[in-house]
DNA sequence: GCCGTTTTCGGCCCGACTGTTTTCAGTCG
């Protein structure tokens, strides 16, 4: 078994839980979620790297003692301490403290008086009414807990962005139909652009809360009213999600943004850096002793720690505040940026639309260029295309590029992988296209090398120009395939092969961990919308959002380039081993 | 458990709401 840097981190955050229910000193227990958020974020696959003899990066936060630890979890998928924590208190005891309401002390007491070890237990005690007795809880604790336990075990957990975008955007232009209210932003991972969102925290700036407070409680989608104060107030809407408000005066809309927005541990790196300056930070404003000296103007609060505007999808202390300390920022790609799509379909497989109709709507999306990519022979199901349809889509291609003026089309197809990394076609008749795309749709669960092989020998094609959707994975619902994307990576850049990043919002795949790595790698990124309809081109500013998260510029991406430079980049093996490398 | 041209010991981000407490601990973000 494989052990990701996933595994890592998971172990140490099952070390932080178990040992605040030991109350060990809060500090211990942060560096181990520190670091258990560090791994999980990591560009490189740790336990790969040590198994290849290689020494494990100075990383900030992780000494001595931690670093051997990840050394003992990637060599045993385990290590002494967890070991040994695991037998001072039963297995089902983490699962509690994922309850709403319910932290380490009252865990820890539900454990020492009742005995309680696992969501069963705490279910059981609930219904016979003997939690209300212990110090600390009554009959509404009591009563939260049971609704908690019923809630936990029917699974609502995160939101696809796109999804939550759905519930967010009206509960918005609701809110800000209150009289009396100046902003609302929707702040939070949301604003982040993360690919899910746990719940949507909406920020408001009014000199009066309550009017706000109250219309929020009042919407027609709330199904339960958290929590109600006169600042904030939380409630759950019929979805699912859970929505928290903020109502700050206007004057410190910048200074609450900032908070509101996070990630928690971009606001505290920010947050120390004011200490070291002397200053105080919050949601209210800077301050120096008493005084307020910014926070109208979210600039103005990076200002007062001499840091430029961070944009925040940048926001998870992942090295922005050291790029912005240096003024290297990236200059972020935008929508405007794309130039053309290099991964649609049609209904001659399994889209919606025509040839034509695709053209059109990518056209009024204001692409300039689009790949039509429709699926190879291999996906049946889908009435995959042979040779002899091929060339009969590319015929009524040419065509189209005689009449449509403002859209240029390019011959491609979606070329499935097989098994032991051949295509799905012969290089004959992937010679005569425009784009070549390759993709794995099929036996997901390879062991991880001999997935990489596969990928490996597919990118070996000279006719390859992009692997489409790298990992396979979907969001919430099937896991990426076990592969060594730094090889990948490092095999597409040597190749002057492009990674895509597949826009559905499904998909999101590439991740923004790997966006960044293949910059760093100087391999290109495609941002494509795997558009099965018109309107799936919209799918493109989540694509944006991801890349923005991947550190990801315009010189980054090769569907920014214009047609004459993408045609030499994607141009035949012959050229492009005179040409230079993307 | 980490970290340090102010420190190798003594710090480590900040505030709001709930429930049960009679003055605040626990939880959350």
């Amino acid at each position: 078994m494989p052990v990701h840097n996933a595994d890592i981190a998971a172990a140490f955050d099952e070390i932080a839980d178990r040992l605040e229910l030991q109350s060990a000193n809060p500090f211990r227990i942060r560096a181990y979620r520190n670091a258990a958020r560090i791994l999980l974020e990591l560009r490189i696959d740790v336990a790969a790297k040590l198994a290849e003899g290689e020494e494990l990066p100075k990383l900030p936060g992780i000494g001595a003692d931690l670093s051997a630890k990840i050394r003992e979890v990637a060599a045993r998928g385990t290590c002494a301490l967890l070991e040994k924590l695991r037998r001072e208190m039963p297995a089902g005891i983490t699962e509690l403290l994922k309850l709403p309401g319910l932290g380490p002390t009252r865990v820890r007491a539900l454990y020492d008086a009742l005995k309680v070890g696992s969501l069963a237990d705490l279910q059981r005690v609930a219904r016979e009414g003997r939690l209300r007795a212990l110090p600390g809880f009554g009959e509404k604790s009591e009563a939260k807990v049971l609704a908690a336990v019923s809630a936990h075990l029917s699974k609502v957990q995160r939101f696809q962005l796109a999804v939550a975008a759905q519930y967010a955007e009206p509960y918005a232009q609701y809110l800000r139909r209150t009289p009396g209210v100046e902003e609302v932003v929707i702040a939070g991972s949301y604003r982040r652009r993360k690919e899910t969102v746990g719940d949507l925290d909406f920020l408001a700036t009014a000199s009066r809360a309550e009017p706000v407070i109250a219309r929020f409680a009042g919407y027609a989608e709330v199904k339960e009213v958290i929590a109600s104060g006169p600042t904030k107030a939380s409630v759950r809407l019929a979805s699912g999600i859970q929505a928290d408000l903020r109502v700050v005066p206007p004057e410190s809309l910048g200074a609450a943004l900032h908070y509101f927005t996070g990630a928690k541990a971009h606001n505290i790196a920010i947050r120390r850096l004011a200490q070291d300056a002397g200053l105080k930070v919050n949601e209210y404003g800077v301050f120096r002793g008493g005084k307020r000296i910014a926070g109208t103007s979210e600039e103005s609060v990076y200002a007062s720690v001499k840091l430029p505007w961070i944009p925040p999808e940048l926001r998870e202390d992942r090295g922005e505040i050291e790029a912005a300390r240096r003024d290297e920022l990236p200059r972020l790609v935008e929508r405007a940026d794309l130039r053309g799509d290099l991964h649609a379909h049609t209904k001659a497989t399994d889209g919606r639309a025509s040839v034509r109709e695709m053209a059109l709507a990518a056209k009024a999306r204001k692409l300039q260029y689009l790949a039509i990519t429709d699926h190879s022979q291999r996906q049946a199901m889908v009435h995959g295309l042979d040779a002899a349809r091929l060339a009969k889509q590319a015929d009524e291609i040419d065509r189209l590029n005689g009449e449509l003026q403002g859209i240029t089309l390019l011959k491609g197809i979606e070329v499935d992988i097989l098994d032991d990394g051949a295509l799905d076609l012969p290089d004959s008749i992937l010679a005569k296209l425009d784009l070549v795309v390759a993709a794995v749709h099929s036996r997901f669960n390879l062991p991880r090398a001999r997935q990489t092989e596969r990928v490996l020998r597919a990118l070996e094609n000279p006719h390859v120009r992009l692997l489409a959707h790298p990992s396979g994975r979907l969001i919430g619902a099937r896991e990426p395939y076990e592969v060594d994307m730094q090889a990948v990576i490092r095999k597409a850049r040597a190749q002057g092969v492009a990674l895509e990043l597949n826009a559905h919002p499904h998909r999101l795949d590439l991740t923004d961990v790997h966006c960044r790595m293949a910059k760093d790698e100087g391999a290109l990124v495609s941002i494509n919308s795997d558009a099965h309809a018109a309107e799936g081109f919209d799918a493109l500013e989540h694509g944006i959002g991801q890349a923005r998260r991947g550190w990801l510029e315009k010189k980054d991406v090769l569907n920014c380039r214009p047609l004459s430079e993408l045609r030499r980049l994607i141009g035949g093996g012959a050229r492009r081993a005179r040409g230079p490398r993307p």
